[in-house]
RNA sequence: GGCGGCAUAGCCAAGAGGUAAGGCAGCGGUCUGCAAAACCGUUAUUCUCCGGUUCGAAUCCGGAUGCCGCCUCCA
């Protein structure tokens, strides 16, 4: 089976072939080390961690470049509003950046370069530019010239004289064409400088990330990832800098994730509807945050919302439940979970509830493998994974009534089957009993009541129903369901939960 | 003004020529003293609207309407 992804450049999917062997160079554009990060780059983090993780359990060798900006214009202003120097700043948000992505479980990238870590590589870049005749110099700037540069314009579909048509900016008279941009910027005094061949200045946004992406993975490489809004103009100008320099193709595939919006807006300051990754994950499970991330193909707009994510809260803690019982149920000693399910499944029983059990834990992950090949569709793969979660229920179902030797060889083939799709999408990682425990703690937090005065309630109400005494029975039910705990009677014992 | 995207049940969402996955909510049932959970069944004769191509269209083409993004820093 072969990979397909969408490729910007041709606005249609192709089968991914990597340009040597097995190996996969992969660069993501990431953050700009000047404030909290938010939903926006927890989902282009998140597509992108899978995006890796996928390649890697396909057997790819994966290298994974992704970049920290740490000198800009945004940084250079906020470090003046904060008194800081705009490397204490950068470096603080960074620290912050690499807490948001551990919380969220988000792998390191191979390599994690910085722009002020790679001046000498930047300035030789431009310097082969200006060689070459595709950038000129002015008052200690450099700007590249688009008209010299035939193709501005492929990855984004867009000709110069279209972009033209709709400048909003005013033009900066020094350039020679409205649509040139900066590769080096001479430094106003006081601000962070470096020594150039131009004079002293720090290097243009779009220059690093080409300097940098040939430094890692070469001229050419596999993919190049970013948010939408980077199509036009930074990755339009990586491509015109990079293939300018090198005369070579420099991206073969340009893969760019969806924006979200809150509640139907794009997220934006001034309307007051920014939220970060730290303000989302002080209420919801990491991992709900990522099933939310997941729930749509990740190429689309996606919108945020309370309801939205607390009902991925609750799809989750659905699935660590199922996944919970079906431990215990597979943990008697009698039974080796190393049972192959497939083959004894078929003919033990004439019930076709139970076969149709049986094939949604076998078809998993053929069908995950599939989803994902298909430009890495997410959605599709989790309406698979609850197939699943239902074949188990099913046989739990059964097993109450009477275990046997293959169903709970089944479940357990389930369990790791969920468990390595899971694997994949980054779900499922936590431990059932702490992940349920931590929920039940986190719920109670927000509850009037202790766990000491539920266990008493439920012990007076264990009496009133040993005399079937149903009246009083009820009426603690109730009392209860009143502060949303529900019970939960087996022939083991009451147990209870707490309602979201 | 230019470029591009999206419109699928009450809500979220997959499907991209062969007769509508999955999740949430709802309803009926099994189970239960009553419940809860779980499971089973059910919930879009139809995919914004109007034309066209085709044996066949949610899927392709043309048009209309609505929403969104980019063109300026942005994931």
């Amino acid at each position: 089976m072969t990979l397909r992804l969408y490729n910007s450049f041709s606005g249609q999917k192709e089968d991914f072939k990597p340009l040597s062997g097995n190996h996969v160079g992969i660069y993501v554009c990431g953050i700009t080390a000047y404030d909290d990060c938010h939903l926006g780059h927890a989902r282009a983090a998140v597509v992108f961690d899978i995006i890796v993780r996928y390649l890697r359990h396909r057997g790819f060798k994966v290298t994974h470049v992704q970049n920290i900006t740490d000198i800009d214009d945004k940084i250079i202003n906020r470090a003046r509003e904060k008194g800081v120097s705009f490397k204490e700043l950068s470096e603080h948000y960074t620290g912050e950046f690499h807490r948001d992505m551990e919380a969220l479980g988000v792998a390191r990238p191979d390599v994690e370069p910085r722009a002020t870590g790679h001046i000498q590589d930047i300035i030789r870049l431009i310097e082969t530019l200006v060689s070459k005749g595709y950038a000129y110099a002015v008052e200690g700037n450099v700007f590249f010239s688009v008209e010299n540069f035939h193709g501005y314009g492929r990855l984004s579909h867009r000709s110069l004289e279209e972009m033209q048509a709709g400048a909003r900016v005013e033009i900066d008279p020094r350039k020679r064409h409205p649509m040139d941009f900066a590769l080096w910027k001479s430094g106003k005094p006081g601000e962070p400088a470096w020594e150039s061949p131009w004079g002293p200045g720090r290097p243009g946004w779009h220059i690093e990330c080409s300097a940098m992406s040939i430094r890692y993975l070469g001229e050419t490489f596999d993919i190049h990832g970013g948010g939408q809004d980077l199509i036009f103009p930074h990755h339009e100008n990586e491509v015109a800098q990079s293939v300018a320099a090198t005369g070579k193709p420099f991206v073969r595939y340009f893969v760019h994730n969806g924006f979200v919006t809150i509640n139907g807006e794009k997220m934006s300051k001034s309307l007051g509807n920014f939220l970060t990754i730290k303000e989302i994950l002080s209420g919801y499970h990491p991992e709900a945050l990522r099933l939310f991330l997941l729930s749509k193909h990740y190429r689309s707009p996606l919108d945020y919302s309370e309801d939205l994510i607390r009902e991925k809260q609750v799809s989750l803690d659905r699935i660590y439940v199922t996944l919970a019982e079906a431990l215990d149920a597979v943990a008697s000693p009698a039974i080796s979970p190393t049972i192959h399910p497939g083959a004894s499944a078929t003919g033990i029983s004439p019930s076709t509830e139970v076969e149709t059990a049986y094939s949604r834990i076998n078809n998993l992950k053929e069908l995950f493998y599939q989803a994902m090949d298909d430009d890495f569709n997410t959605a599709q793969a989790m309406g698979h994974v609850f197939d699943a979660v239902k074949g188990i229920n099913t046989l739990l179902q059964i097993s109450k009534k009477g275990p046997d030797q293959d169903c709970l060889a089944a479940i357990g083939a389930g369990v790791s089957a969920i468990r390595e799709v899971g694997q994949v999408l980054g779900l499922f990682s936590t431990d059932t009993k702490s992940y349920l425990e931590g929920r039940r703690a986190e719920k109670l937090s927000k509850l009037s009541l202790t766990a000491d005065q539920i266990r008493d309630l439920i012990h007076q109400r264990e009496e009133a129903r040993a005399k079937k005494d149903w009246a009083v029975a009820d009426a603690i039910r109730k009392k209860l369901a009143g502060a949303n705990i529900i019970l939960k009677d087996s022939p083991q014992g009451t147990t209870w939960e707490i309602k979201e």
